[in-house]
DNA sequence: TTCATTGTCTCGCCCTGCGAGACGCATTGC
DNA sequence: GCAATGCGTCTCGCAGGGCGAGACAATGAA
């Protein structure tokens, strides 16, 4: 997808829209920068149009100029605002202290999800001493429900209908990208509902990782959100599985008061 | 400032205006999420337009629906750009290890700073096993240069003419809400030259915390950043506060060296 | 110096974002 | 059940202002 940054289908405002298209470029480009020409042949804007706009977003904080010059990175209020994206109902900040002693304890990698619509996001993750990959990458990753453990676990909370449209919707990209067997989903999902917990679906992408997941039960009615690890296969013996797994359930539980706890009356 | 969200005097587009203003309501209402009327109350927008913009933003992910109806939290497209953001020159995914292994061995909470203007970005906590608070508090959180240990080690990095505006700039500021004395600050600068570190300066906030920083020596011309730490004074003694001094001064240099050894070639 | 490139400015057109108000459509009260 | 309240959308016509063309300024490279 060359130039998915604009999205003329939906009535927004023009200037929102070229605003986004602006960010996102900027995004794309990373830690390079980008440069005019990134954003005169990422969108379709005049040059005095793409400096007015940059200004703006820079004297917002929404971009900021590059070390090397003429290059613009993302800004530090984008920062700010992300992480008050992310923290959503106080969740990570929950979350943190229970995945450094995970990634402390097991060395994996622990991560904490929540579901978007239809996809996952990875809210936070806490690298132990062998930090190994995942669908998501990082902060902020997204990935269709039904590739990787806490997408599982995440789609086992929809009701049965929600799931096989999600299933369906992302059929295409679950075959074609992660070489998974939608059937097997289907099936993880089931375990989910008697087990407490899911290892996932192995696809033909990551074969020498494993994990599992297990939901966060929530009383308060806030979008689901999952606990989920990953591990070299080499280093995740059955017992050691089956440590994790408990380490998990424990935290989930643990969070899961911690919510019920600071359940606040609504204004 | 009950209404800081809206700053006519700069002649940005009007639409990229009002979309910040909406983004900023959101983010002030944190947890709890934006209801119309305080998107009415906080611009001067008429409904249909609050409408137009907050269906426009939604779509692109900018701000999502909160559980709690009729109500708008900021979305999971901000914490992808956020995370994007404050990961700049890949500095986030480096620290990231040196911040875990740091606060495993001593407990405290470890901060990665980022100089921005004149002031200093937290992009990144890593909170041991009793946090502390810190003057940024988390993630995104800004302080004024001055106010704090990494913050005095950031101004060390200035030339003395920027050092001086900066703290005039911020003077009220750092002598009001902080407490803290002009001249010690540049006492403390001149320290982090020749001892290498900084234990920032004690103002009347915050008496109970204590810690230090450090500058990460940055061959690349990237923007300067820091280490620091933030430990209960009764928890650092001399020998540890030594200890954590030459631990820090160590994880910097390493960081250093990997900087060096990444040194892309500018496209 | 000359040339190239970045960033800003002016100007006038006309696009389009805006506000007023009316209209479905929920949910809630009785 | 029916009215009432408030949320969210839609239409419409106006005019504010965002837009592009192009000139100009500032900076750096050759």
């Amino acid at each position: 997808m060359p130039t998915s940054a604009i999205r003329a289908d939906s009535a927004l405002p023009s200037t929102l829209r070229h605003v986004i298209a602006l960010l996102r470029v900027t995004s794309r480009c990373g830690v390079r920068g980008a440069g005019i020409e990134d954003y005169l042949e990422g969108t379709e804007l005049s040059r005095p149009t793409v400096y007015r706009l940059l200004k703006g977003l820079r004297e917002e904080g929404f971009l900021r100029h590059s070390p090397v010059r003429h290059r613009y990175l993302l800004g530090y209020e984008l920062l700010a605002l992300g992480a008050e994206a992310g923290n959503g109902g106080n969740l990570r900040e929950l979350a943190r202290p229970h995945l450094f002693s995970l990634a402390q304890q097991f060395g994996g990698s622990f991560y904490l999800f929540a579901l978007d619509g239809a996809h996952a996001v990875c809210l936070d993750v806490q690298n132990g001493a062998c930090a190994v990959g995942s669908f998501a990458g990082t902060m902020g990753g997204r990935v269709p429900l039904g590739a990787g453990q806490a997408s599982v676990a995440l789609l086992s909370t929809l009701d049965p209908a929600a799931r096989a449209l999600v299933l369906k919707q992302h059929q295409a990209r679950l075959c074609g990208e992660y070489h998974i067997d939608i059937s097997r989903i289907e099936q993880a999902v089931a375990d989910v509902h008697h087990a407490g917990f899911t290892r996932g679906v192995e696809g033909a992408s990551l074969p020498e990782f494993a994990g599992v997941a297990v939901t966060i039960a929530d009383p308060s009615g806030r979008s689901p959100t999952a606990l989920s690890c990953s591990m070299l296969k080499s280093q995740l013996s059955e017992a050691r599985e089956a440590e994790v797994i408990l380490a998990l359930q424990d935290a989930a539980g643990r969070m899961a008061q911690q919510i019920h706890g600071l359940l606040e009356p609504v204004s």
